[in-house]
DNA sequence: GTCGAGAAACGGCCCGTTTCGTTTCGCCGC
DNA sequence: GCGGCGAAACGAAACGGGCCGTTTCTCGAC
């Protein structure tokens, strides 16, 4: 998994010490979690791996790359199939902003969305990433559909908008301590809004 | 000494308070249009204001502070009154996607969001500007809800938080040029989970 | 005289790049 | 296999430049 091209970094006749990496993507991540968005640096990045600032720059160019990367690393949240829309799409809310709250994903985050209002490359970056997220997460209200729970002319890329659009406001203004109660409403909203006919 | 003989423009009187805050509010306008958040600096503000540091840091304790106050200064958003709840949100989608693209609201908004990622004051402000316009969006549903058109138990603060939401990620991913039939799917989707049995 | 203003300079941090000498690794001839 | 060579990545240090937030100074209006 680690040897594939990774979009801004070298992959040809490049011999990069893996153990190098490893240590810097740990670095940043610690430094995020310990200092925050404002005391990441690159230069507090290589401090703390013991490494060079061009060895960062070789690998990454840019801080929103180096974020991106660790955001990725981290595990996936876990996406239910109940049987139930509803039930799905609570229990991925409440993954999500576990997931968000109880790693330092959520804080990673939060920065990549940060970076992305000052670096082009790093909005580019969070767009895709976002269209990757659109669709997987749109899988839950395909499921759905094909369950007649969902009407079939429902467009399920912006239903999954709606629901990702939910959990980025509430990671951004620091509300990801909603009770499920409040995440179910919310839910129930939108499910109750795009209902099959069955 | 000094540089006595600027280009002659302005009177030598002194900036009072009110003019000189406004050539700051204005500067900081302009400097954020035209170089971007990434760009946008106290000493760029000063520069561009041909104001002092100190002057600035003595009105306005931080970046957010100022920030939120050219944010505050520009135009309210019309929020519509037509009588039909999907054409109220609609409409105020409309709107304020067309302010936020149309003046440098949206990049000051923009701004403002990101400076709250890493910076507890700039948190703390949005957070409570967010609630009061969570308020004052929640009326266009309070009005539906008088009128019969969504059920009454319907937390309006919450369905307002989720059309919020909408607008914010938009924002913050570049996608203020939806088309209006996109953004009335959305808002369908959301009242019609609300309908009362009007 | 007092007060608020702008100018300038402060130490400090970070940026992204360059240079340095060293270490590691791939390759090729043996 | 073995050994050596060169390319490439490495950590460290330093570069010019910018911004931070603060302090000091001088000036002009009241």
């Amino acid at each position: 998994m680690s040897e594939q091209a990774h979009p801004g970094r070298r992959s040809i006749g490049a011999r990069r010490n893996p153990d190098s990496a490893d240590a810097i993507l740990d670095a940043a991540e610690a430094v995020l979690t310990e200092a925050g968005y404002s005391g990441f640096s690159i230069e507090a990045v290589a401090r703390r791996a013991r490494a060079g600032k061009p060895t960062i720059y070789r690998w990454w160019p840019s801080k929103a790359a180096l974020l991106l990367e660790v955001y990725q690393r981290g595990k996936r949240v876990a996406v239910p199939d109940t049987g139930n829309l509803e039930e799905d799409l609570v229990g991925f809310l409440n993954n999500l902003f576990r997931h968000w709250r109880e790693t330092s994903s959520g804080n990673v985050f939060r920065s990549l969305v940060a970076e992305a209002q000052s670096d082009e490359t790093a909005a580019v970056a969070l767009a895709s990433y976002a269209g990757g997220r659109r669709s997987h997460t749109g899988q839950i209200i395909e499921r759905a559909k094909a369950r007649g729970e969902v009407a079939a002319g429902i467009d399920s890329a912006l239903v999954a908008d709606l629901v990702a659009s939910y959990a980025w406001k509430h990671l951004l203004t620091n509300r990801l301590d909603e009770d499920e109660a409040t995440i179910r409403k919310a839910v129930r909203y939108l499910t109750q809004g795009i209902a099959g006919a069955r």
